[in-house]
DNA sequence: GGTAGGTGTACAATCGTTTGCACAATATTT
DNA sequence: AAATATTGTGCAAACGATTGTACACCTACC
């Protein structure tokens, strides 16, 4: 029983006007009589007319799309920022199209030019960790395709970009573990090649040298549970062995917290853990981890916000609109 | 910079054959001469002529959209799921409209209702908790879109669906329990109304009485943390009291281990702890939790595979495809 | 009563692509 | 040499909605 769409044409033809008549009724054109309206409306509405979305898009020469990429959707950062990204957008009558680069610049790259060829109107980008190249992201922005950084972005390009404020987030951690009062803390850091992980090392850097602690150590991990692992195994062997870690993400927090364990000493006692993110693994590991919360859903709300302003404003909206959005420490047990 | 998109226009009038030869050519009419091929091919190439999907789209009536209904996309469980349909859905030339329930019924017949106004081809669900009312599913069908259930269903409709053997895994999962030498076996139930609660329920169950085992001891929870926390308070309080518990699913799994721990009690030699569906949380608790996998990245694949199938065969493709995934019982610490 | 202005509606073009049909040119058959 | 088949290309319509322009009718004013 698949029953034909209404269109405009099967209106016009049940009460004798034309079809540039309905469509101007419809829109509400100051032009066409009233009584012409009501009764359009009235048929329109019996008959559950909605415009052909196709037919709009492609007159409109707009495709209501708006593309994104993120590293990975499985990660509960990313589904969240998502979460926030798509109902603002699909509130604005926009469909997201969602793309996932498992960290991986190049496919990262081929995603950018599918999503520019399927006539995306925006883009909003996650990029990957390993990402340095700013070509692909010129490209689209000469391609005249509004082009939103969130969460991580190349520095020196211009772009707008919602990204939370590691560096906030950092000091204020480690200023918890001074007032706290540990002296030797340490920081198991991301890559150096990753721009949050440089921000969260200088956060630490400054907490610790404002509170004229002289004790400072930083280890550099990229992210991969068995490099974690050997860097806590590292601290613990140190004497004096730091009195806290700072981490750069709750999966470091995950397995310095495992090492510790192992090695008999207490989480929360012996040792000060904090990780970074506040992840659900936060809440169920053991104990619970205290750790910076990025406001995921608003990163990737916000992030939308601008894309639609600049959608809105068209091409005279070229300016960089940038947000850093603060974190904010959850204390749980470990610290 | 916004570089004027090329059409077929374009290459017509540059090689001075009409509109309709170009589009010919690129799709290898065999009317079309070898050397104008070339020629429209070449400069095809040249130009980076994409044909402009709007266009495609509305000539067609097809959006190339595909509809999925979710209930929460920041579950790990469903992420995964659209991780894997959405993977091959893209593979054909299909976006994948990502909308969340929110497990609520009501916002769920809205979105369905919003899906088929914007004229997706097909549609991929996985209905909320309290869903039971098969009429929005029937509309669907009878608008001739092509439907698939996936990880939970509506029963006697005869859609087609891919779920996960919940029976099978909770008959496993119990008859695990059994040889480890449990004669005790309780189980904290999910929602008596949800079809996915009563299969695992039934496959305890009759793995109990494979087995000639004559305790059996069922708790229903909706989920939701107070409420499995006290079905496992009163499971503790029971004597004699349980040596081993299937949970619903990991939450309540999770749930459950706090209390005993609270009790006192060494989950994994007291009480034996089975979850069900192998959230990250499982790896991530402490002790880690022994659990049924259900297997999501397949489940989204294997129902958009269905869904595909569908839509390629055209309307006579009604006749019902589902398929049952095994899960798997992944051993860890709990039990 | 003629013109100006306002009101209500229809016609036709447009967006880019696809496709049935027509027609011309060439090749093949009788 | 004439009839027929084959090959290569162009014209035009179609999809559904929007919109500039034309036109008919009505009212009001001088």
């Amino acid at each position: 029983m698949v029953s034909h769409a209404i269109t405009l044409k099967d209106i016009a033809k049940q009460l004798n006007v034309s079809v540039s008549t309905v469509s101007r009724a419809l829109s509400n054109h100051p032009r066409i009589g009233l009584k012409t309206k009501e009764r359009v409306l009235a048929l329109a509405e019996k008959l559950n007319f909605r415009p052909n979305p196709m037919a709009v898009n492609f007159k409109n020469n707009k495709s209501r799309n708006i593309g994104i990429i993120i590293p990975e959707l499985a990660k509960h950062f990313y589904s969240q920022l998502i979460t926030g990204a798509e109902q603002l957008a699909s509130r604005h009558g926009y469909n997201v199209v969602i793309c996932q680069s498992n960290e991986n610049t190049h496919k990262e790259t081929i995603l950018i030019e599918a999503l520019l060829h399927s006539r995306v109107e925006g883009l909003l980008i996650c990029i990957a960790n390993e990402t340095i190249d700013a070509a692909p992201f010129v490209k689209i922005l000469n391609s005249g395709i509004p082009l939103v950084f969130c969460d991580r972005e190349i520095a020196g390009l211009n772009i707008s970009s919602v990204i939370s404020n590691d560096y906030q987030g950092a000091f204020a951690a480690t200023e918890y573990l001074i007032h706290k009062g540990c002296k030797r803390i340490a920081h198991l850091a991301g890559s150096e090649n990753v721009v949050n992980s440089q921000y969260r090392k200088q956060g630490y850097v400054d907490a610790i040298s404002k509170h004229g602690l002289t004790y400072q150590k930083i280890i550099y991990t990229q992210y991969d549970k068995s490099q974690a692992q050997v860097a806590m195994r590292q601290l613990l062997l140190a004497t004096p062995r730091p009195e806290a870690v700072l981490c750069y993400n709750d999966y470091v927090a995950f397995d310095a917290v495992e090492i510790i364990k192992e090695n008999e000493l207490e989480v929360g006692k012996d040792i000060l853990i904090i990780g970074f993110a506040d992840e659900p693994i936060a809440q169920y590991m053991t104990p619970k981890l205290t750790t910076v919360l990025q406001p995921a859903f608003a990163m990737g709300e916000q992030a939308m916000e601008i894309l639609l302003l600049k959608l809105k404003e068209g091409n005279k909206a070229r300016e960089q609109m940038s947000k850093i959005l603060d974190t904010q420490l959850v204390i749980r047990e470990t610290a």
